[in-house]
DNA sequence: GTAAACTATATAGTAGCTATAGAGTCAAGC
DNA sequence: GCTTGACTCTATAGCTACTATATAGTTTAC
């Protein structure tokens, strides 16, 4: 197949596509007299795999890393177990990061009352008024 | 007060703020004969209220709009409340799509039992064989 | 034979910075 | 007066993971 089909195949744009080659997270296709990329099935497993992790939001990087690992399937898969563990603890501090950002925000929401002027508007001041102190909620 | 008491004193580094003020983020500082940028305390407020802004995740387009919006203060504020409303939603969205990954990467991790081989690693086969479907844990 | 659909490469743009190179400025000490 | 070190200046490149564009060549259908 030729990249076209194989973007729909994968949901993966032609130019992503064309990226991941350039950045050696696909092989390199066969090409046609034209110079046109030619893909196999191999090909669509290769890029599905790639897409899997982006979903995993697992870093070009670590991919990278992880395909290198699985040319070598008789070392021990303690790295492979290390690399999803530090993606889950990545996972984990931004969703503490956003909670704190949602409170805050939610809190802002709160003090503007609809139908103010921006003069009289809470926002803008709770955002000036803020530093580093928390959003005194209390107090 | 010249840059780098500025830079200590927000918090932000010397090429935030430069970059800051070229994006029109905080107004163009006076200068020295030798063309040092000064600063007042002024300079100081609206350097924390963009990174008040940054640390709520709100884009430097937005934070124009918002200094913008501060400039007439005699119009409705609901296109600040619209803004923090945006920002929530966009928050709840990634939070969302968090706890999804989390979900699956703690399965994943669940899946390897500690010093096997890669090639019976778990995880590996696992990014394999999951696509569109969910990782079926029931079932 | 030609027009539409597809593909190729190269390059620039996106967000929000950070890092670097190469040069100029300023204050203190000798 | 001169040097040294700390600071600042501009301009440019780099980062991640793509997306978009320009320009050109290739296939396919009619």
């Amino acid at each position: 197949m030729k990249i076209g089909e194989l973007s729909k195949k994968s949901g993966c744009s032609i130019q992503t596509i064309r990226y991941y080659e350039g950045e050696g997270l696909i092989s390199n296709p066969e090409r046609t007299g034209g110079n046109f990329r030619v893909y196999s099935i191999k090909a669509l497993k290769e890029l599905e795999f790639v897409k899997h992790c982006r979903s995993l939001d697992i870093s070009l990087l670590d991919i990278k890393l992880l395909l290198e690992l699985k040319n070598k399937p008789e070392e021990s898969c303690a790295s492979v177990n290390a690399l999803i563990d530090k993606q889950l603890s990545l996972v984990n501090k931004r969703m503490k990061e956003l909670k704190a950002l949602k409170t805050e925000l939610q809190f802002m929401a709160k003090t503007c009352v609809a139908d103010s002027t921006i003069e009289a508007c809470g926002i803008i001041k709770l955002i000036h008024k803020e530093k580093n102190h928390e959003y005194s909620i209390s107090k």
